[in-house]
DNA sequence: GATGAATGAGCATTCATTCAT
DNA sequence: CATGAATGAATGCTCATTCAT
């Protein structure tokens, strides 16, 4: 363990902090406002220090994608027979309370999607977990029209398309509260429940 | 049909040739990569030329702005008597077609809801658009439940957002086709109706 | 005499108009910041009209020199035999009065000088008028020193230049005011006079 | 010698070198002609690189005008009781031998005067400078006529603006030569001392 | 590992000037 | 005579990237 003079950290470490600082100036001022001087500065170090743990912005952006992915895959596991709309409700409670908590993995995720309409390889990135999480809320409802527990009319694929559709437009319906969107969350798990 | 030697045009055509050459810029790489000079070279015009017309970036981004923003404010009038169904699913349709026909605008418009995180007068003017979107299908909510047409319990409000929820994530559901689109429009009308 | 319409004027008068507006650009904003569309703009005519009158810059500026310059030839004619101490004196305050009357002319003539180290033939004009200036007052000064009424060791050169240097420089002596300016002609007066 | 492949000097060294190419180009082509560029290709560096150490071009001209006006502030100190006349004839060879020296100082200096009409700050600057000049020159000739060296009518406020005035004058009297400078010193310290 | 200094390629903008009408 | 529209050639400035120390 070799004496660290000032503030010397692990090289981990300070891939941590330029990602972090990275994120963050994304999620402030979009890709578009988005300078690697800045994020040095932010992070408290040289540019060329910087340079040297992300030798291209494109390599940092991309450190930058794949912490907001990584984050993404970890789809909450249904365990195997749980009650589909107690499942739905969690999972609707779940990701309305993670944008409360950090409204940045949003904003930037907001930002990758838009990107990924040039990106062909981001957009193979995020389709995957787009698809990964339809298929998900898909199988909710599959078994909640089985068990008789919502309408026996119910498309669960076009349900599925809802419920995302709700959870992804968070950030673009200006005029939502807080209230609101659970009054909207509420307003789902009732549209799908048999009457 | 006089030919002039120098490529002009009538002055408000050559303002319309160049802000939809703009918009067509940001639908296809983003404000991030919007470059005046890639814009007048689209046009067929000198830089300088375009910057007689717009004299800043800035200013032809407002117009590119106002072009998009003026479309969305014709929000289709609900004839005074007309069926809560019908209005709705004709809604949805209309939505739906013109992201067929139009990509471009709802890319831009994406953009512009990207920005409105940090620019305060781009996010007012949008949210009034919002707010007055969750009006329009409030009314046509409260109308179907009032007129017993839709469900007792349904939540117009909360409905209202799953709506435009939807129909904002168009774009940012990388695996949505035009079918599973109308599946969920479906599903929708499906879901409010009194069983 | 065609009837004119608007404000059309007479050519000559057109020239007068914008060499005017660009003499007093000049005073104001110096050759620095001598815009010909602010000339145009001021006139009220089109940059278009002005290249008319002036096809180039340099022209227009030419016209502007000239303009001044012209002014400044009209050395006051010493009547044959006045009295040098008088001639002086008025001299003296004739140049003041000017100064105070017409700021713009010396300003103007100022950047003319800080010109002429980079422009030889506008160098040559002014040096023309230099020397013609410095022997007029040269021979003041010989006539008063003949006639026993100024001082016998007086150089009318030297006595020459420093009147010319005295008189070049009230508008570079920041801490000048009318009261000092006279006070310093009194004094140059004095300085010449035999005890 | 430690021999740097890029062309690399001290940070200090690099400064002074810009700001000394900077108060060439304007000695030789005004203000008006200042090109950042041209200065940097004249120190032999990138555009960039100058921006690296001024970051505006007006930053630049901040430095150069300080090194002038720097240059200034240092009034030859009168000795406690020293010979009036003495002081006056130094001061004024003093003067007459920095403008042989170095023409392009008082090049840039008149240009500053020219600009101080349209800058107020840089306008402030110069009149304090200016009154202290004054002031120099006054405490000398007080100090002359209190001691019966000077003339009994003498005006030293007068006397010290036509000093100034000739001093200011040396560059924008086109037909002025070494010897006739010297002339109007000359003539000048005589027509201060009593006859 | 870290940094000061340097650079190339670009970018929005300005400005005098031109030309068809 | 007058003008709207157009253009070429700068001009100041930015930014990601490099490299010797």
């Amino acid at each position: 363990m070799p004496a660290s003079r000032r503030n010397a950290v692990d090289g981990e470490q300070r891939r941590a902090q330029i990602v972090d600082a990275a994120r963050h100036a994304i999620a402030t001022l979009g890709f578009e406002g988005l300078r690697v001087r800045d994020v040095a500065d932010q992070v408290g170090i040289n540019i060329a220090t910087l340079h040297y743990y992300f030798p291209t912005k494109e390599a940092l952006v991309a450190a930058v994608v794949q912490q907001i992915v990584g984050t993404l895959d970890r789809v909450p596991p249904s365990g195997p027979a749980r009650d589909p709309r107690t499942v739905l409700t969690e999972h609707l409670a779940h990701i309305l309370g993670r944008f409360e908590a950090d409204r940045d993995e949003f904003v930037v995720l907001n930002e990758l999607y838009a990107r990924s309409g040039r990106d062909p390889e981001l957009r193979a990135t995020l389709l995957v977990n787009d698809a990964a999480w339809a298929g998900f809320l898909r199988a909710i409802f599959q078994d909640g029209r089985d068990r008789g527990q919502f309408r026996a009319d119910l498309d669960p694929d076009g349900a599925a398309v809802l419920v995302v559709g709700f959870l992804k437009s968070l950030l673009s319906q200006l005029d939502l509260t807080a209230e609101r969107a659970r009054g909207a969350a509420d307003e789902m798990v009732r549209a799908v429940l048999r009457s």
